[in-house]
DNA sequence: AATAAATTTGTAATGATTACAATTTTATAA
DNA sequence: TTATAAAATTGTAATCATTACAAATTTATT
């Protein structure tokens, strides 16, 4: 995605963030990078360019960005969790070997029978495992 | 479901797993309870009847029982990992409040689209997040 | 009964996340 | 502009689930 610094700040405006420094660029960095980052990956990635960045701010302003639905947590493994900053509906794959995070899309997410009347739904999260084509050629 | 320790223990030896009487056990506690339980449950559970049981035998278990498809792990919350003893394809729905996890069913799980042809597929998750009927009344 | 193999245990290490107080930056009011 | 309050950021320490690993126990084999 090409975004320029004030489509960010605007789209965090409209959210009631105020779009400091830091949250336009931990923002951008999960628009951009389509690779379901981790919270060390995009410390990592920032600290370069701003390096008195801490790893609390990364927590601190991906929950908030979480808060308001502008990003999503993925839960796939238990010990990392990664981040999305696409929030439409849409599946995700992650390979075993690698750790790759690939998108997919999904038909419909109303597969579900009337199991959950009576349910409030707030989230539907889809994810599969299994190795990608690169790790399959690759061995 | 009402399983006799026979029935576990032949369970456990068709998948080339010495049925002792912890893995028994363990596996009964996943079978009999619905409820998704955490390592701290069913260690806290088990612990009443065998005293020496130790929680690192619980996460050894569960692990042994996973690498051969007995058990499942459900990975919702990134902080408390459930295991599910009925491995059939089916979807999860956790509630934010109580934190009780309900199954539902899926009437088909090939929902992605193409999108995947070239993956080696391993293992399909489903699962929401909301509140349940029960404490959408509570409140 | 002696030995080897498998299982279980308990403690310590790991590592991601959170709590929190101190510091810095930004906004507001005099 | 300067002083003051509010918000954002930082760094360190605490938390807590999970794993590593070596010792102890149990089970199987010779």
């Amino acid at each position: 995605m090409n975004l320029s610094t004030e489509d960010i700040k605007v789209h965090l405006l409209k959210h009631n963030i105020k779009p400091s420094y830091h949250r336009v660029a931990i923002l951008r960095c999960l628009l951009s990078n389509k690779d379901h980052p981790s919270v060390d990956k995009i410390y990592n990635e920032l600290v370069k360019e701003m390096p008195t960045l801490s790893k609390t701010t990364v927590y601190n302003t991906l929950s908030l960005f979480c808060g308001v639905n502008i990003v999503r947590v993925i839960t796939i493994e238990e010990n990392e969790t990664r981040y999305d900053g696409d929030v439409s509906d849409h599946g995700h794959f992650k390979c075993e070997k690698c750790k790759t995070i690939y998108d997919f899309q999904i038909k419909s997410l109303d597969f579900e029978i009337d199991d959950l009347s009576g349910f409030k739904i707030n989230e539907k999260n889809v994810y599969y495992k299994g190795i990608c084509p690169k790790c399959l050629n690759n061995k």
